[in-house]
DNA sequence: ACGCTGTCTTGACGTTCTTCTAATCAGAGA
DNA sequence: TCTCTGATTAGAAGAACGTCAAGACAGCGT
């Protein structure tokens, strides 16, 4: 990284209210790029997808690791790791409770990344 | 590509009307996360957010490279390797008229991505 | 037909990602 | 305290990604 001008953080975004008007309003500023863009990237592989959605969809609003694991054909570490990257994305958080890895979804920036892509019918029909 | 079991497509999702409830609902299917996960890896990079952005906000809908290229400080090449990939996630066409191309965004792909995320106020009071 | 301009493709290089095995940490129970 | 189970970290190998320079292609104007 060299020019790294403005110290624009997720928390400048999640904390406040929506960080900016849709895509299609108006053209993203760099910073909010960069802050955003990771979350889509955490977004972009099918098991943190899937590893996401059963996590938000959790009918208690968080599930355990040792839930999420056994669905998957892939080896413990590995889901650990894509759970590392949806929590450093700031989509989910974590928390232990005894044995147990409890996690859960963070709505603010999923709401945000939703607005972003939230097309109005005027660009349908104009 | 071992395990390809559904031949679900792009075009499968886009043309039908929503391709499932938000991932705050129930749990994705393996096939739908195989599919829309490359749209939001697409969108995982801090350039072509902005270059969506700056397609998806253009006055008349679509927006010429010679304008999106001078916008940022990447070469050529670079910036037209980027708007391959956002078409190839389908997220955009484009299309030649005499010396220019001219891109434009595609608004039902972004809106499925956007309905996917949308979080529901049961699940933040809940 | 020729050259000029705009865009894309190719080939290369260094970085980052995905996945694994092995090792480590955290807590519960005997 | 010792051990057992659940989860994460560390390290490594192979694939994929971001970027550029150089070359190829498409269309316009002379």
């Amino acid at each position: 990284m060299s020019k790294q001008a403005a110290a624009l953080t997720l928390n400048d975004l999640s904390a406040g209210q929506p960080c900016c008007a849709p895509i299609t309003e108006d053209r993203i500023p760099a910073e909010t790029a960069t802050v955003l863009a990771p979350a889509f990237k955490a977004l972009g592989d099918p098991v943190r997808l899937q590893l996401m959605s059963m996590i938000a969809s959790a009918p208690d609003g968080e599930i355990c690791v040792c839930d999420l694991t056994p669905a998957f054909t892939l080896s413990g570490p590995t889901i650990s790791h894509h759970l590392k990257t949806l929590r450093e994305a700031g989509l989910v958080t974590a928390e232990r409770r005894g044995t147990w890895v409890y996690y859960r979804a963070q709505p603010g920036l999923m709401r945000q990344l939703a607005s972003l892509l939230t097309v109005e019918a005027s660009v349908l029909v104009g």
